[in-house]
DNA sequence: GTATTTATTCCGGTATATCGGAATATTCGT
DNA sequence: ACGAATATTCCGATATACCGGAATAAATAC
């Protein structure tokens, strides 16, 4: 079985070419994207022709550049309808920084990776980077520990590629390192850490639960290294409490938000 | 040709089956689906294995009932960074609201559908019902003569199926009334009526453009007949002046707003 | 303007996804 | 607890989507 020769499934196909535009970041011309994933051109623009009919993609270069199309947000709006996070958390996130003047953050997990899903800039003069929708390793972050605390030491090895334990610089992070600080996490329902993306912030993370006691999502703050330290507690407190109050919310807001209107 | 006896790609049917989740607009058995759309069960099942596994969609009950899953979400956040309309809005829309006490709304196009993709409630005591992302047909829709705006009269009768001319009471939009009522919001800039779902809320709208003159979206208020009629050109006034806001932000902000960001 | 490179479309063979129907599992009513 | 109804999984035949490669078109260089 050298070369099984097999034919992958559109379906699967045009997935993986959504999730490349996502890691590109940018449109994509189709050559771009066949080339990006080493996807057979031929497949490539088919698929791309249904996407963009059916509103998915979008052409928005006259080069023909590929990105999301209105459709996704169709769906994203409905999506939220069941339990709308968006509209819980971000008068969250504000109140986070409204209470410490910092960044904060809503963070989830894509597969078997780290996201922002959503930013709240701090009062700084200056901006802390921070890339939304970028899929980061999880060992790299502070909330990590949190979305992975319901499992197994087993399943949360299991779950993280090797690969993911090695830092931008090269070093690696050690397996058994990690699990304690994810038994560390769990106990404590907080964790912080160095950034590991740069070295002048300091990350805060507080668990949001979402059915049972797993963690659907985490809240999050960046902050300047001199400004954690000092009020490394005061975060703390406003984070957890944070993330107490949006679980609370989640839990007993009603299951489909619209449905209670009129008549 | 009785019966092309002809197979549905399976891309196209899993977005159909996406799209009737949004009108189902709550979690459906796979056994709905299947029969709600009128397509084959077997493919259906099988479908939806895919799509479950992708995180396109989940389970949410333990009866097996499917809604979007967390894939959606992602995608959206990346389909944001562009433009993130989402984050300019909002502000927008509170300000409205704000200004007029008025549940404001923005409001788009799904294909040939009018939908509310986002809402400000207002601050009266009672709620004004308006289902956030519900396809309506455009005729119903203040909006909806913004929206089509930039498209001939023979354009505009193309896209709207017609059975979209039907109230919901039975009564036909004449077609002649509808484009006279699309040129008159072209040159007005705005738009206004009595809202078709009840008999007791008046909806205005503005129009937002993108790129060109092509309106994007709207900017609407839902206000109750009463206020509307004492303060029509001062909600008018306020939404034309939104709209003319977000079509600048939506112009002048960079292409990638978190491409700017640090190292 | 012509040659060269690069991007897109076209086309036919074949691996396989779709779908009808049967088999099995689950739920519901009594 | 048993039978009826309903939901899900399984399976084989075949329509077709996928893909390699050729043809065409567009962009770029000279």
């Amino acid at each position: 079985m050298a070369k099984p020769k097999t034919k992958a499934r559109g379906l699967e196909r045009a997935f993986a070419i959504l999730d490349y535009l996502c890691e590109a970041g940018k449109p994509q011309r189709p050559i771009e994207i066949s080339e990006g994933m080493q996807a057979p051109k031929s497949s490539i623009y088919e698929l791309v022709g249904v996407l963009v009919s059916a509103n998915v993609l979008e052409r928005v270069d006259v080069e023909g550049r590929l990105f999301f199309g209105s459709k996704i947000n169709y769906w994203s709006i409905n999506y939220n309808k069941r339990k709308n996070l968006d509209s819980l958390a971000r008068p969250i996130l504000k109140w986070i920084t409204d209470k410490t003047h910092e960044t904060s953050q809503l963070c989830k997990l894509d597969g078997n990776k780290f996201y922002v899903a959503m930013m709240n800039e701090g009062t700084r003069p200056f901006r802390i980077s921070a890339d939304i929708g970028e899929r980061t390793p999880i060992p790299w972050t502070a909330s990590g520990r949190l979305l992975l605390a319901h499992l197994s030491d087993r399943e949360i090895l299991d779950f993280i590629p090797a690969p993911d334990f090695a830092l931008p610089d090269g070093s690696k992070i050690g397996k058994r390192y990690f699990l304690n600080s994810v038994h560390e996490a769990r106990e404590a329902g907080f964790f912080d850490l160095h950034s590991v993306a740069d070295n002048f912030t300091h990350c805060f993370a507080a668990p949001v639960y979402g059915q049972g006691d797993v963690c659907a999502c985490t809240l999050c703050i960046i902050a300047p290294r001199a400004d954690a330290s000092r009020h490394h507690d005061e975060y703390r407190s406003v984070l957890v409490e944070a993330g107490r109050l949006l679980s609370e919310e989640l839990a007993t807001a009603p299951e489909m938000p619209t449905d209670i209107a009129a008549e």
